[in-house]
DNA sequence: GAAAAAATGATATTATGTATCATTGCAACA
DNA sequence: TGTTGCAATGATACATAATATCATTTTTTC
């Protein structure tokens, strides 16, 4: 069984057991996400969708699927690119914390990485002393990926 | 002389100094945003500007403005919001390193905070394990501020 | 199989921003 | 003085991302 397929089939027992389905649009959205390594726009999937399954999906029916994927944990919005990307923790059960997405300007790659509980807490504690609490458990950081710097040297 | 007045004549004289020309409209765009603790849209400053000054001026015009009040270091775009405020630190002559901005999600208001170096430091050994490279010295980060926590409760 | 609910489709509209070309205004210099 | 040249601004069209709203289809459930 193929990589994409189990993690489909992951993401589908997650939604079951939260009471929600991952029907075929869905699917075919999220497997859109899940065989990119870049971040993709709702109107890139729109594209994806036709050319893979002949699917013509509007783009408002792309946008209410990011938002039910989002609302299962199995997919983030970049708001630096207005993107969307499948998260990289979907085969593992945990609920993951604070995730970091370096999104690299040149070639768009996006990674996702943890971030330390320290230093997690010492940003916390940072912004509390401004005044403000941190809320969004998310963070995005405009980068140049080390394949594209060593292109560009 | 207003602290306002002061502010402007300052950034007038960086221009200067820089061989680029702080022109009318120019003053009046950023006035708008030194005299709003909140980011402001290109649309907004357009009305503030027809309301203030009685100048029509076309979005796009406000636009090549906020680019240029931006290359001369006077003005910062936030990402997030597609908003943009006035650089905190243009009455200081020092260049500053990596803004953290916190924005309010309720009330927008936005507070630009510095971050310390070791704290900075840490972050750039991170991401470069990752293999990527830190290039965008800002970070924004979605927040509620006190005020608007304390009313909530 | 009918009623209710969930999912998807279609159309219009808003917000933000870019591309492109035209016009204005100022400044140096013959 | 005026004219030439460039920087600044204006106008128009278009691109992109997203939402609002209502209609239709599909799926569940009784």
């Amino acid at each position: 069984m193929s990589n994409l397929q189990t993690t489909i089939d992951h993401a589908e027992n997650s939604c079951r057991s939260r009471g929600a389905k991952l029907t075929n649009k869905r699917k075919q959205v999220l497997s859109g996400l899940l065989q990119s390594n870049k971040a993709m726009s709702a109107y890139e999937l729109v594209d994806y969708c036709k050319d893979q399954f002949g699917e013509t999906m509007p783009p408002m029916s792309v946008y209410r699927i990011l938002d039910f994927l989002q609302d299962e944990y199995l997919v983030h919005k970049l708001k630096l690119a207005n993107k969307y990307i499948a998260c990289s923790h979907i085969t593992c059960d945990h609920k993951h914390g604070i995730s970091q997405f370096l999104i690299c300007n040149s070639c768009q790659t996006v990674k996702e990485i943890m971030v330390s509980t320290s230093t997690i807490n010492a940003f916390r504690r940072n912004i509390e002393d401004a005044g403000f609490d941190l809320v969004e458990p998310q963070m995005e950081i405009n980068c140049v990926c080390h394949k594209c710097k060593d292109k560009a040297a």
